[in-house]
RNA sequence: UGUCUGAUGGUGUAACUGGCAACACGUCUGGUUUUGGUCCAGAAGAGUCCAGGUUCGAGCCCUGGUCGGACAACCA
């Protein structure tokens, strides 16, 4: 931690950093508050990880604080347990808020700003239909038209908005409008919608309103009633901008000022919440929290890691342009962290029997190091006997010329045991091989090996019947195309059908037996996998958080 | 025919604010290795969207284009 905030100081600034660190150079501000304002309607993502990096990170960086902020205003999308969900994922991801609040909390101010809006004549009730408002609004080449309703006095607007709050109109029926300019090149300054009629149960204020303001006349008056300096946002707020300028100097409030960043884009996935909640409802995926979602929720199911994303933020950065992250960046980031962290255990997924001809004892116990990266991690005992399971992959009876395996005649090491030479195999009435017969050198015993023989390859294998049986759950990427956003046509067109493997039944050697769901692991040759959430004491369950560097299929395919 | 916004190796960020384009991921070589992992050493790959201009000097400034994205939800 502390080398990396070193690494920080020489790191330069990202354009937001700057801002920040200009303002505060130049007295604007002694200190400064940001805010991560999520609206409860579905769970995180990893875009929202590289938002909350910015927003609590850049706070902690120059010595300031940062409030969670629920922008709850439409209550009929938003929910209690996407508020919860979301909280968990922030504290996972390592943050801590200095306050937590919600639009809602504003709902009487918001509604005084809007008195006095109507008052200063500002702001006036509508009663033009959401059809009729849209036809009049012009396009972005065309200004829009003053609605009939625009000219009412202040005093029937106060009247009629009293009227909305008190529940004598029907949904959709009208709507309070800001007074700004129905020709502006900005569509977001054409009177713009502030407040609308909805009979619905809020999640944190029941039915005690039946009038919800918009997205626009609450966001920025909620981070000026908080006395939020920097308001960062992506950059589809870039046009509302204006309007969040509007309001604030309207009503002479604490003048809040919003920036913009481009949203974190992922390779191989989707980022938004409409299409995520999609993948949910029609059971692409098992739910929010599949091992295939982007969802911070599903990434920690996976076997992420806060760090590992953490730093994957940091790395991509923050800028301006729109763009499109590798994933490859991401798995290098938890292979860096789990390759450091992770205990190794070997784990035959397909296993073909080898049957160690010269060893007659019942069994040998071996002592394998728990993670070679780090000298205090200790050791495992391993079961050797007799009869044994390698990875049927690992054996060839014709092998090319860089066949590093087990082979006729050829020798290679089993990891944290003894150097074997195989002599031969077994085939069953269709060719296929039953049995692998090797001899062991005892006195190649891994850790005072005086055999003096080397061998190119290493393998990782498990006694028969020691061993315990697990499942194994391995994710490819969830898409088959790189980039969603140019594709034509349903995203759902293309889904990978094979974002999924199971392995039944792979054979563990028994030190797995008492893994924990706080428990990382390294499948030596394998990959990196953690325990599943469906485990039961007899049936551990594990997923594949990322697959270990290969080079070896990529020589293969050449 | 609009307004806003952006454009730097395959990808993502830099470039001390005008001084011969750097870092990371990825890719490729070689070495080490009881994981074809890690680690170590090295290489290739952009001349900064285009055309002009200012300047001794431009990725940074100016002008004009080109291309991409956003903007017409009683969503956020």
């Amino acid at each position: 931690m502390d080398a990396a905030l070193n690494n920080e100081k020489a790191k330069p600034l990202n354009f937001i950093e700057e801002i920040i660190d200009n303002d505060l150079k130049q007295g604007k501000y002694q200190s400064i508050l940001t805010r991560f304002p999520p609206e409860p309607n579905g769970y995180l993502h990893i875009g929202h990880a590289s938002s909350i990096w910015l927003n609590f990170g850049v706070a902690k960086k120059f010595g300031g604080k940062t409030n969670l902020r629920f922008d709850d205003t439409n209550p009929v999308t938003e929910e209690t347990e996407y508020v919860e969900s979301i909280k968990a994922d922030i504290k996972w991801l390592g943050y801590s808020w200095a306050n937590e609040f919600y639009a809602s909390d504003y709902f009487d101010q918001l509604y005084n700003y809007a008195i006095q809006l109507i008052s200063q004549g500002d702001a006036y009730v509508d009663d033009l239909t959401p059809d009729e408002i849209a036809a009049q609004k012009g396009t972005p080449t065309e200004p829009g038209i003053n609605s009939p309703f625009r000219s009412r006095t202040i005093d029937e607007n106060l009247q009629l908005f009293e009227a909305m709050k008190a529940g004598n109109f029907q949904e959709g029926s009208k709507t309070l409008r800001a007074k700004i300019d129905m020709a502006s090149v900005n569509m977001l300054l054409r009177d713009p919608i502030l407040y609308r009629i909805k009979f619905a149960h809020h999640h944190r204020t029941g039915d005690t309103w039946c009038i919800y303001p918009m997205y626009d006349f609450a966001h920025g008056q909620s981070d000026s009633i908080e006395n939020i300096t920097h308001s960062i946002c992506t950059l589809e707020f870039i046009p509302h901008r204006a309007l969040y300028d509007w309001c604030i100097q309207k009503l002479n409030i604490y003048p809040s000022h919003q920036y913009e960043f481009a949203r974190l884009n992922v390779s191989y996935t989707v980022m938004s919440k409409r299409k995520l909640l999609q993948l949910v409802n029609e059971k692409h995926v098992s739910g929010w929290d599949d091992p295939r979602m982007p969802t911070i929720s599903g990434m920690r199911r996976r076997g992420y890691t806060p760090q590992a994303i953490n730093e994957f933020c940091d790395r991509a950065g923050i800028a301006k342009r729109e763009k499109l992250n590798d994933i490859s960046l991401l798995e290098f980031c938890v292979r860096e962290e789990l390759n450091k962290s992770s205990f190794r255990r070997m784990v035959v997924f397909d296993p073909v029997k080898v049957i160690i001809t010269n060893f007659n004892e019942s069994e040998l116990l071996l002592e394998g190091e728990n993670n070679p990266e780090d000298e205090t991690s200790g050791f495992r005992a391993i079961p050797f006997s007799k009869e044994l399971f390698i990875e049927r992959e690992d054996f060839m009876e014709n092998p090319p010329k860089k066949f590093f395996r087990m082979a006729i005649g050829q020798s290679v090491r089993l990891k944290s045991a003894f150097i074997v030479t195989c002599t031969g195999l077994e085939k069953d009435v269709n060719g296929n091989i039953t049995e692998i017969h090797c001899t062991y050198i005892p006195e190649s015993k891994s850790g005072s090996d005086t055999s003096g023989m080397k061998v190119q390859g290493t393998l990782h294998w498990v006694s028969s019947k020691h061993a315990i049986k697990v499942e194994l759950r391995e994710y490819e990427r969830l898409f088959l195309s790189e980039n969603l956003a140019t594709e034509e046509g349903d995203f759902k067109e293309y889904i990978n059908p094979e974002s999924l493997k199971i392995i039944s039944t792979a054979y563990a050697e028994p030190a797995l037996e008492n893994a924990t769901d706080a428990q990382r692991f390294q499948f030596l040759r394998k990959g990196y996998f953690c325990l599943d959430k469906d485990s039961q004491p007899a049936h551990l369950v594990f997923n594949r958080t990322v697959t270990l560097k290969e080079s070896f299929s990529k020589e293969v395919k050449k």
